[in-house]
DNA sequence: GGCTATCTATACGGTCCGTTCCGTAGCGTC
DNA sequence: GACGCTACGGAACGGACCGTATAGATAGCC
């Protein structure tokens, strides 16, 4: 774990890097949120302070890195296919899976808890991290208008907070079994809402 | 602020008791969750750190006095109307400006934020704080199945976690602008998707 | 070969944690 | 009226963590 590892000369130490993402990893994934400190990571991964705030300025950024990490690790990319609807079903389930099968809902757990605090990791949180994901999910929608699937103005914002929230709410209350079971109805519930006549249809 | 208060007794002295919760208020109003350390609190309120452990066992329980004495301040008890639909419209709306007129939203989502700290936490606010709340809107549900307005065996949990999650999501994306505004229609979608046939109307 | 940037290690002053002990004060009881 | 009980504020404790500063060693880059 500690293994000696020190400056390579000019150059950021790839194994440093991966050494710090690994023990805050582990100790999110055995202590949890109140688990993870500046020095607790720096200490498992035999780095020091400095480094840690050399390249991270805040607790959020080093957790953020860690759920990005995951993701990039188990999650694909998703081909569109016939059904906007099935689409998003999916896009909303395997985010849940994610979130219950690797450390991330834990990491994601924490950098909600941390956006309550800094205002920084707040911005960091909603600009940077949701605003992609909304972004993917804002254009399922959109296409679903194009094709007719739904009606051709949906209020869009309320179906990604409804089936958001959703989740979100249950990730932070704990109650992650059984959520990737019953988002396909509540999502199934957006989209119905959004067809032509449904109070999610807006007008013009 | 301070004005030499002391013991009265064998008894608990409500002015220190009301002092504390002040403190702890103007310091989550002033300063956010960051705010807020049993140490301020105690300093603020000019009482000793012994007298708040005596009396909370943590900061979540005394954030959750502070969000239970606002909310027995602002929030009046709803009379069940003709529509249950409404019913839980109001319900919800009146929470959220609940949120954003008083301190109780930051205190909320201290709560929240603590919730991830500390297990502890998660269970006061789920098992204690959630629960009325979730049992009064699955009241007005059962009541609409009931009457016909949604069909008779709607999937309670799955609307409660649309309309809670998304109430929840804005709140702690700081989104709450609007967000009274929109939840009308999120709970008409959810109704409407309870309807016979509808996503979550379920068989049996 | 000199410059530069990285890394570990250590130490600093500071805040907050949760607890302990102390002296003071008033209520209720005998 | 004396006494026990409990509440209160103040001070201090050891410990953890914060974010920063300094120093010295390493090795790539020009």
């Amino acid at each position: 774990m500690t293994s000696a590892r020190a400056s390579i000369g000019n150059t950021r130490n790839p194994e440093t890097h991966a050494a710090i993402l690994d023990a805050a990893e582990a100790l999110l994934a055995e202590h949890g949120y109140a688990g993870v400190s500046m020095e607790a990571v720096a200490r498992r991964a035999g780095a020091g302070k400095p480094t840690l705030y050399r390249w991270w300025p805040s607790k959020a950024a080093l957790l953020m890195e860690v759920y990005e990490r995951q993701k990039s690790l188990a999650l694909a990319e998703l081909e569109p296919g016939a059904c906007a609807q099935d689409d998003l079903t999916e896009f909303v389930t395997s985010m849940i899976r994610f979130w219950r099968e690797t450390p991330a809902g834990q990491a994601f757990r924490s950098i909600v808890a941390e956006a309550q605090a800094e205002p920084a990791a707040l911005r960091l949180l909603r600009d940077e991290m949701l605003a992609r994901g909304r972004a993917n999910a804002a254009a399922i929608i959109h296409r679903a208008a194009e094709t007719g699937e739904i009606a051709p103005h949906p209020d869009a914002e309320a179906m990604m907070d409804m089936i958001f929230g959703a989740a979100w709410y249950r990730l932070l209350t704990h109650r992650l079994r059984g959520t990737a079971e019953e988002m396909p109805r509540i999502v199934a519930a957006a989209f119905a809402a959004a067809r032509p006549g449904g109070p999610l249809a807006l007008p013009g």
